[in-house]
DNA sequence: GCCGTAGTACGTTGGAGATCGTAGTATGAT
DNA sequence: ATCATACTACGATCTCCAACGTACTACGGC
């Protein structure tokens, strides 16, 4: 068995270029709705996205290592969850305006 | 004389993508942070921007095509202006969320 | 052990966009 | 008319990134 510990910035590093280039990008958007409503606990693989397992890895990445979610292995499986107390905190307002925004 | 009038997208024409993308540069981002510590009325040279003049044309052209902002000639400046009201009227908080990160 | 499931790593491709320089236009002042 | 100012248009790079397919690893169940 190997580590499998995945990384993510601390809430000071988290930074509004990040989290903006990480929310501009509409499938990204899309996964953060879907956590927001209820969607949490759940496999990469479970989220209705319009595009391939590669490229849902590569978004999932992204709005991690930008903060904007949590991933931790279960199984094999990754249970992501979304940032929401650390995001208020660094951007009071900035993911409730997004959500709000379809 | 010649026309002289720019295009701008109507407040309903306005998208959370087109916003979150041009809110993702840290130079547009600057932009609109000027803009919104009253430097308003100013011409584009007016600003303090670490990129040259076409860029920076670029950079503006953007924030309006997007509806972050207006344009309107003045001689032979261009006077520019956030749209607060129709930003907050269309994705409320997510202005002030993105001027207070800084 | 073997297989299926979930996700990653890697290389590639295509398209978007950030940057610049040069050449140009419109306006206002002299 | 001439000139300076303010900005634009255009073309050229260059970088970034979204998307894909293939090959791989890790875990759990049989």
């Amino acid at each position: 068995m190997v580590v499998r510990i995945l990384e993510h910035p601390g809430r000071d590093a988290i930074t509004i270029d990040g989290v903006l280039s990480a929310l501009a990008d509409p499938v990204r958007r899309s996964i953060v709705s879907q956590l927001a409503d209820g969607h949490s606990e759940q496999a990469c693989i479970a989220f209705d996205l319009p595009v391939t397992k590669s490229t849902s890895t590569h978004h999932f990445r992204v709005l991690r290592e930008a903060g904007v979610i949590t991933q931790r292995y279960r199984g094999t499986a990754i249970h992501n969850d979304l940032r929401r107390e650390d995001l208020d905190c660094r951007f009071p307002g900035l993911l409730d305006s997004v959500l709000m925004a379809g």
